[in-house]
DNA sequence: ATGCAGTGTGCAAACGGTTACACAAACCTG
DNA sequence: CAGGTTTGTGTAACCGTTTGCACACTGCAT
């Protein structure tokens, strides 16, 4: 019970042979004998050996970990991004390990913890952490670190985002629909993701000749998306919101119908982001400016891989995003 | 650029002491002179020096590292209680390294990977792996696993969810609103905590003398929902479904509303089961058996905590489940 | 002065693999 | 059948820590 797990060492006892030999059985392309290899295999499989992972890493220099910085797992809009990512990289061999940014206050530490794994890669996906930082924290190691903020760093590959175009023709329905009051519900204070997001809306607004109305700051939870459309809708006479998020848009369109009275698309517009597949769902239907998340998990994968074999310097590559087209605006 | 991390034997060189003195600077309580840890701990932050996790590993025997077995991360089902235990384990330094059951198809191999990695941990949520295949795969490393399968393993602690009263209840209200056609709508085939579920089902409409008229099939996901929702209505005349989980049961509702044009209460009840925070959401508004979230992982911890602790055998926890009123039934 | 507990540090052996190097045996080629 | 190549295996060093043991030093009571 609770019996250790056995060596390479007391393995190749059993089978005869040197603990090298053993290695060897277990490194697909290294000259061993093949009637050897399959004996010790053999032998591995009574006695239920595996090489041991930490002791391979650290002669290795390579871990096969890769740190994850995500704001929550809890939020749909994020959770199914690293679903498809967490996939990919099982597929490849490489383990996950998640850090929670949402309600760990000291985001910093976290990292440093993380990167004392010597993990292979970082994927930034937190707004909640500095580019900066991250890269601090983990420059000692080969991180590729996925990032929207644009650095200017030899060690950061990143993936941007482009939402311009279907932000225009988002708010030119809207437009279209004699809608003039605009407000801006964002995801969170401060963040370059949502900074992004926002400008594109503004700027389409004011091709236009219009400007936002009003402007609230949440925290990408459905709770928030709620209370600030309340308070919003009370403040400021709008008839359109974009929200930060699609979680968010689906509180303020709660909000809307439940407190105001105010139904989509007629006495309102809502806009998410994101895409997520809850967005269409039947009871939401939202219109939502959306990021194919197939193409940016290949994307993140595509430099995940560049990064393993080592190719040259950092590398960038720029999605657009399209609108989707719901019942809300 | 891509400088190597510093090794505690440089540092050393560099401070004048040797490695070992550098090891026992980083660890609170051993005999070493506190004016030298402080220069060594004053010189480390220069250089940017932290020990390496991996090597601490292999020579502690304790990697700090917790594997998470689960469905899926996307499903909001399953987030919200794995984002609340990495919290919980991010709290006391530990690592998770989450395996993605739904999406991959050798879970095996997928469980053996993260088994070589020494984990001190394992906590199985998914039903979508055998409780004797994950024992089988950690029993060499000292896992506590946290099982709903009353497995009989002395390695094994558990948590047992009891949702009887609660379903009793749930039914007790349906029944008296009129209802008698019940219909199951499974989360998956086979699965022991489904299984256990719908029991509790059984079990309360056996009481009153009644049984299920129908019996679907999903994956624990909104289309599955909707669709066996659509097929189940089609095929026999139900005035209530019970579902596997949350997510399935929107998925129900809105089949039943779009499709066959029947809203709850009124035409047809609908009850999910977990409780997750997007059932309470105003356009949702779901009646379902809800476990607290809270509890259950304050439970997981409590196990895990015990099994640091090296107490005696595996611990089992029972907790129940309650109602949650919403519109639907 | 002598003995002895206590404190701070270094040495060296783990931890469990991988891999450069060395070497023996087997296989060619002319 | 000599010489060269290929193949398979073992030896030992190394990856970066931790920790038991030894040792030197201080302080204090005898």
């Amino acid at each position: 019970m609770n019996k250790r797990r056995i060596t390479s060492k007391e393995l190749a006892k059993l089978a005869g042979v040197s603990s090298a030999t053993i290695s060897r059985a277990f490194s697909p392309d290294s000259r061993i004998g093949s009637a050897t290899r399959d004996r010790i295999l053999a032998v591995a499989r009574e006695y239920g050996y595996q090489p041991n992972a930490i002791a391979r890493s650290l002669n290795n220099q390579r871990s096969r970990l890769v740190a994850l910085v995500v704001n929550a797992i809890g939020n749909p809009c994020e959770a199914e991004e690293q679903q498809l990512l967490v996939h990919r990289l099982q597929e490849r061999q490489l383990l996950p390990i998640i850090l929670c940014c949402a309600d760990h206050d000291d985001r910093l530490q976290l990292m440093r913890l993380a990167s004392t794994y010597q993990v292979d890669h970082v994927v930034v996906f937190s707004d909640m952490v500095s580019m900066q930082d991250a890269v601090d924290i983990f420059h000692t190691t080969k991180p590729i670190i996925v990032s929207f903020e644009p650095l200017d760093n030899e060690k950061v590959s990143s993936i941007r985002i482009d939402g311009s175009a279907a932000a225009d023709e988002i708010i030119d329905k809207i437009v279209g629909d004699g809608k003039k009051r605009f407000a801006y519900l964002s995801g969170t204070k401060s963040s370059w993701i949502d900074k992004l997001r926002r400008k594109w809306f503004v700027d389409a607004l004011a091709k236009r000749d219009l400007a936002l109305q009003a402007e609230a700051f949440g925290d990408y939870g459905y709770d928030s998306g709620f209370k600030e459309a309340v308070l919003l809708l009370h403040r400021a006479k709008v008839d359109a919101i974009i929200c930060g998020n699609d979680v968010m848009a689906i509180g303020a369109r709660d909000a809307a119908r439940r407190v105001l009275g105010k139904n989509t698309p007629d006495d309102i517009a809502i806009v998410g982001q994101d895409g997520i597949a809850m967005a269409a769902w039947d009871c939401n239907d939202l219109t939502t400016l959306s990021l194919d998340h197939v193409a940016f998990i290949d994307a993140v994968v595509e430099l995940i891989e560049r990064h393993d074999a080592e190719l040259e310097g950092p590398h960038n590559i720029t999605l657009t995003c399209t609108a989707r087209w719901g019942s809300t605006a």
